[in-house]
DNA sequence: CATGAATGAGACTTCATTCAT
DNA sequence: CATGAATGAAGTCTCATTCAT
């Protein structure tokens, strides 16, 4: 018998990112998480807090996840400021492809965190934030991006526009292929609409 | 018959603006939206169906002002496609300055009209995004617009970008002043961040 | 233009046999019957103490109409107690073969005046239940019904039969057509089932 | 594992039993139901899927009870038809005396099973019925019951009759003594009041 | 660590009744 | 008398969390 020790964790934490995007965050029962992951109920709590721990761990690993690849990225001297802001966008549809439901999770429930305050808090959203604003500032002291442009808002542009776009992929993969929709935002990030 | 005293239906949707606002959707309880409304509880329900049916009226009425105000622009020829394009982004930015809460509940609470499979069926909501559309597609038509951009692309991604400031204005409104966020956005819809 | 003037008491009493009847008492809306009776909520309330005692009112009126055949029956001098009895029998099934919503409500809802201890005031059902006594106990004396039945669980038994044969029909009219279950309450009644 | 303490389902059953039977099923509070089982209004929700659940379980047991006991019966060969009749007449009496709080839940609240449309369907409910429509049946094919006389007339004359001398009986234990209603049930059951 | 029966606070919603016009 | 908007008490049910085994 090949037993899943050292794996409930991760079950756990896969089951819950499943049901929040079927669900939405404050219909999915835990209930429902522990089924899915094979666990009993009292597992969960055992390696998580409580429901929002759950979310929060989610962001986190995420965070962590873009951080990693992000700080690969602008260290990298090889590639120009506009070549990372392309893989910069690569990397976002990248990881969500893998993983649809991490993208629901994503656009949807980062709502709930911040209502509550935490989400600032997340270790790894700042180191995120901060590698992003690395290579955008490059750009500008390399004078390629515009230097009448907030940095700050650049990047919440950005951001806004992918995880929507995303979100409308999850809803409608057939009318949004994710090769479209990357092409498209470096496209309008880049040049704009304007010939 | 009791004559109803002032509006108590509009008193309604506006205090459950302000309580969506602060505690979000599913936090929110009836009992306070009736307090702020200074109305009975029960008489939330001479009105609206249920919870979900104050949200859906807000985002309704919402739609319902877009769509309104896009038409009366689409249909003006005086004005070039770029132009328009800059006007579609201040209206957004007029109705939610005017106020806040509702830019609160808009960028937050669309989730839950999603998942319960009514957002796509507000009246308007489809009417706003042909006019939309008419706007972009007039632009593609004059040469003026890239051809190599899909619309619904584009529309999704301007959307999501403003969607997501309006999100970190509302949570932060010093740092993201309105005014700026306009410009800033206008800009980099139409020419992107390249230099 | 003609008036209801008049006819409000009326039509709001048989409205609320009718709802009664559909939804049972505790479903049945005072809304529902006020609209059935194309009469204002309030209206039912002007004739009416509350709900309850609609349905107090639905069985005095029933009592009452059932106390003046049973007397008329009793002073006759002409039927045998035999045939008093099968007139008995034939008087309940004509009353509720006019009206069928009140068969329903008969059999249904007594439990609820018992229940609240209202039942046994009602002026005409001690009457009623006098005059069907004096019929059975006429028998005993002339030595044409058993003497070793008590009359009290008589009643009760025929009453009871009745009652829920009324509520089969009342299901299931095709399968209970009511000139066979009245030959059938008067054959039993007097001879049981033995040969 | 917390371990079941007792046997909480039975409790609550039985506690809704007592419950309905003095509050009538529609003012019966779940709290109050809980409180009788000493359980937690929650545990309720644990055995049983809402309150009607608890109305129909009620009845399916009262009908499993009795289906059994009618089987038995029924199969017996040293008994007459007579005689089945007159255990059949027994068997209903017999269990409403060990609980009186069944016999007036079992009166007055089949109405609302029935409203609903779910009593049909009590798995037990028909099979019973066939069971004492296989001794009516033999009675007749033996030529000792009246063949003129519909047998599912007969059924409900019998069973109405003894249901309301049971509610009569509930109400006032005094004036109505079982063993008397026994003997009264019988005796017309099978000879009428006809001398 | 693992389990899942037990808990109970809390919120939505209903609807009989009122009363100002 | 007639009206029906307004009221608010009250009850069902949910579900995250606990804890004894």
């Amino acid at each position: 018998m090949r037993l899943k020790e050292g794996n409930k964790e991760k079950d756990i934490i896969e089951a819950s990112i499943t049901v929040f995007a079927e669900h939405g965050y404050h219909k999915a029962k835990i209930s429902k998480i522990a089924e899915v992951a094979n666990v009993a109920i009292g597992s969960v709590y055992v390696y998580y807090k409580n429901k929002e721990d759950l979310l929060y761990k989610i962001f986190d690993n995420l965070w962590e996840k873009l951080y990693l690849e992000y700080k690969k990225l602008s260290e990298n001297t090889y590639l120009s400021p506009a070549e990372k802001l392309d893989s910069m966008i690569d990397i976002f549809f990248d990881i969500f492809t893998e993983n649809p439901s991490l993208a629901i999770v994503f656009v949807n429930e980062q709502n709930h965190l911040m209502l509550n305050g935490q989400f600032q808090f997340t270790e790894f959203y700042a180191k995120f934030l901060t590698q992003a604003e690395l290579v955008v500032q490059e750009g500008v002291d390399k004078n390629i991006f515009a230097d009448n442009v907030d940095i700050d808002i650049f990047r919440f542009f950005v951001f806004g526009a992918i995880r929507n776009l995303l979100q409308q992929w999850a809803l409608d993969q057939k009318n949004f292929p994710l090769n479209k929709l990357r092409q498209n935002v470096k496209y309008l990030t880049k040049k704009g609409i304007l010939k």
